[in-house]
DNA sequence: CTACATAGTGAAGTCACTTCACGATATGCC
DNA sequence: GGCATATCGTGAAGTGACTTCACTATGTAG
């Protein structure tokens, strides 16, 4: 008799698959969940500050666009960054309307924690492995990644 | 010079593979939220939902446990379940302070449902790709979870 | 039978997020 | 210049997922 649900059997090593990605994700969003919280940040607030760290000062608008999140959530967010020194909200030089966000010398240094942590990670992760098995995870990654992208373009 | 910080190159594959677990997990995630809100439901009562079709009727101690949260929240989330007539709670045979949940009919359709998207996206990422290819993702796969569990017990 | 642990829930609060309405400014057009 | 219209940020209000703390009802061990 077969296991898992009458499956012919590639169907049920792919659901395998997709299950140790869920489980993956899930793993990893807790793990970095946990690493920023213990700088004193939430996953959002986190993650805008990854966005000016990695391209540089912006209007709150484009940090929305960036995050894919409403410009008003972006407002609740910067507050609480501003309120911990992390964050400035500038005039835009050429535009009234607009506020020019960037990091501080603090938040600057926060971030650059963070990458560090990172770094760290993934020595851990991917770090003594022979390059022929690093090499066929990140061709699996990549081809997984492209036909989920392919997806998301279809019916997202 | 170098890009990515200066790194040694095998540090900078290992971000770079980091990179691509993270944009896949979070791809991953928002699909799977899309999924779910389709069939009028949020993550977080799928993922109970998930919890009962798996391991059957519970006590919601016992759901608190296995989703990871606080016994009040698995409170929140029947009450909605239960107005939604996806779920039922009875007397507990035994024990008069528990409750014991179980799905619904109509609660045991729609995780079917979920069963079969799932499969179904299974295929699309795992599906037509040479085993050998298949093999080594899930070989990776598995090392990396390893090695993630691993950090997980020692500093989480 | 008393002491203590356990199951579920009300109350209150936090955080991430949304929509809608509004004031302030920019911009295109005549 | 002047007016319509789009855009930038924010107040108000609401949702969903969480948490902690306090409390009632019940099980259980000595």
């Amino acid at each position: 008799m077969k296991s898992l649900h009458d499956m012919p059997e590639g169907a049920a090593s792919a659901s395998v698959s997709l299950d140790r990605l869920f489980e993956l994700a899930e793993v990893l969003g807790t793990l970095m969940e946990h690493g920023v919280a213990e700088r004193g940040l939430t996953r959002a607030r986190a993650g805008l500050l990854w966005a000016l760290f990695h391209d540089g000062a912006m209007t709150q608008r484009a940090l929305a666009g960036q995050l894919g999140v409403t410009p008003r959530n972006v407002t609740g967010l910067l507050d609480a960054l501003e309120a911990d020194g992390l964050v400035v909200r500038e005039a835009h030089p050429t535009d009234r309307r607009a506020m020019l966000v960037s990091l501080t010398e603090s938040g600057r240094t926060l971030t650059d924690g963070l990458r560090r942590g990172r770094d760290a990670l993934a020595l851990e992760l991917f770090g003594e492995m022979p390059a022929s098995q690093l090499a066929a995870i990140q061709d699996g990654l990549e081809t997984v990644l492209a036909r989920l992208r392919a997806i998301d373009r279809v019916d997202g």
